[in-house]
DNA sequence: ACTCTGACGAACC
DNA sequence: TGGTTCGCCAGAG
């Protein structure tokens, strides 16, 4: 047992389950909110941006329960890291993901985000302190 | 208790 | 550079 596995296991074991009940899927909200229209950001960055890097899973399964919020989650403009739109099918109908991005004039083709690079919404340099 | 499956992503062949 | 493996963790069964 060294300090690194005692190290991972207080941050997995002990920091995320108390971020995840209290408001990790809140914070999720809140950021993707701040995506502005015509623009997109990744799972990985929000993950990333709260501190849990590897937990882009859990962002994805936030994203699952963001419809049922009160308040509006804009869903849509969270996709993979290679700007693929892979939650397409949480939304009703499959094409309803790419029709809300491309109302946003985002285009789309073969379900992948056109010039996603230059789209891209990075948290982590726009939510600065 | 245990396995499997993901709206993921990085590391490694 | 493209496929596979692995780490991750919440739910379902």
């Amino acid at each position: 047992m060294n300090s690194l596995k005692i190290l991972k296991i207080i941050k997995y074991y002990i920091l995320l389950p108390l971020m995840l009940t209290k408001d990790f899927f809140h914070l999720v909200y809140e950021v993707a909110r701040h995506v502005p229209k015509g623009r997109v950001t990744s799972y990985g960055a929000i993950g990333k941006y709260l501190g849990s890097g590897k937990s882009a899973r859990m962002v994805g399964w936030a994203m699952n329960a963001a419809h049922s919020q009160k308040k509006f989650v804009p869903a849509h403009r969270v996709v993979n890291r290679n700007g693929e739109l892979t939650g397409k099918h949480h939304f009703g109908h499959p094409k309803l993901m790419q029709k809300l991005l491309e109302r946003e004039g985002i285009k789309v083709k073969n379900d992948k985000i056109v010039n996603f690079k230059n789209l891209f919404w990075d948290p982590a340099e726009e939510l600065k302190p």
